[in-house]
DNA sequence: TTTTATTGTCTGATAAATAGACAATAAAAA
DNA sequence: TTTTTATTGTCTATTTATCAGACAATAAAA
């Protein structure tokens, strides 16, 4: 499969996908920095096969860029402002064009169609960040997370994109009980505040916000967790699927 | 401008627009006609040009189908399954093609690119039913309302869209307060009522449904609204936007 | 003047969200 | 072994919001 092959793929429509992960309190997203003779970072995105759906390739891109499938993953927001043109990379990349041609990073010359106006499809994903090794493809030069309070300036308006998903995601959160996925397979009740208040960046009191979770009946009770602190071990906990 | 202009728009992208209006009780949809050798229902869409932005382009399209500027809208979703071909209609004007080049009706004989697979950007609208006139293109036969609950069999994907638009709208009704703008410049709390009686095709009792209208502190009181009904008058009221 | 239909608003009942309190640990310190 | 410390799980009280019932205030017809 080329890379940027122009018969491939739907021309003027792409995806962009905001990778949504929890560690260390923080709520993260997945950035790739891609260095020409200036350096790039943006979110991993890519296009769309002509016999796959927009879902389906949401999710082979993500494959790619996670090495994760059954990925929990929605589209929020479609971005189509008229003047749409990644100029910073396409116009570096037409100048390293012949050389990564030669060096065989490119396939095919022609990445024309790549200088157009584009159409972007955003998709939100929230996935278990120890299970995430980033891939880089051949375009990357580093693939991290990055605090969603502290992220660096991304190409054209994928800030911008990032600001829409994780308001998508605060609407979400509550009513589709969609928040474990960015959990382990077990976890505290404390892991669950803690992973609320990062996503709404407000503390919840802690008695009140176990009841309302337990309320939502879709928590299993599991054995107890002894971590040595020196205080009464907590329950794990386990997301019941049905 | 032609019709079908294969260099005017982007390819393999369209936009579809699901218009709300509420009158006698019902919310209703916007459908219209085309009559060729078969008969089609069809939601008012078209594509986009490449230098107009997608909200641009649905206002286009609504300002061509209903004669309002300033139209509420919001996209709500994009439909992108892999066979999303609209084969139905696309057979049929590949038959007409050269009676209707003739006749003048389409300028233009390469319409082979609307065969192709189309992605579709999902809008809904809300309009003031009273104000708009819809207006046929050279393609409709006729351009009606229909009760949300009583569409007709729709081409393609079209009554699911309806569907997903209705679902958006709930959604969104009580958070934003955009169900005045289905309703005219001043109206009564019952119209408020019978109308999110119709969205949400369920009942609501009128005292606690007056309490909390009023309580958004967004409507204005004007004057009474005398009917000549056997009752005490009904205040008006108008939308306060600021 | 009485009757009828509907409107606007009030009050009390019920349920939900929030805040305060405390016993129950697990392990360290005394 | 006993006491202390930090946190957990849960309970109750308080406040707030939602729902249901009631009724006076019309406007026009009887």
């Amino acid at each position: 499969m080329k890379l940027f092959d122009e018969q491939a793929f739907i021309h003027q429509l792409s995806i962009d996908c905001v990778i949504f992960g929890y560690k260390d309190l923080e709520l993260k997203v997945l950035a790739s920095q891609i260095n020409m003779s200036r350096s790039f970072w943006t979110l991993p995105g890519g296009f769309i096969k002509h016999e796959e759906g927009i879902d389906g390739a949401a999710k082979r891109i993500l494959e790619e860029r996670t090495g994760l499938k059954d990925i929990y993953l929605e589209q929020y927001r479609v971005f189509g402002e008229p003047d749409r043109v990644n100029r910073e990379v396409f116009e570096e990349l037409a100048e390293v064009r012949d050389e990564w041609v030669a060096k065989g990073i490119l396939d095919d010359a022609n990445i024309g169609w790549l200088g157009k106006r584009f159409v972007s499809i955003g998709y939100y994903a929230l996935v278990d960040i120890n299970k995430v090794s980033p891939q880089k493809t051949e375009l990357d030069d580093s693939v991290d997370w990055y605090n969603v309070k502290e992220l660096p300036t991304l190409i054209m308006d994928h800030n911008e994109m990032v600001g829409y998903a994780l308001e998508a995601l605060r609407q979400n959160l509550d009513q589709k009980l969609i928040g474990f996925n960015l959990l382990p397979e077990t976890f505290t009740m404390r892991e669950v505040q803690e992973l609320y208040e990062a996503v709404y960046d407000r503390p919840f009191a802690r008695n009140n916000f176990q009841k309302k979770i337990l309320d939502l009946n879709v928590l299993e009770r599991l054995e107890k967790k002894f971590t040595g602190a020196q205080n009464k071990a907590p329950y794990l906990y386990r997301f019941r699927r049905e």
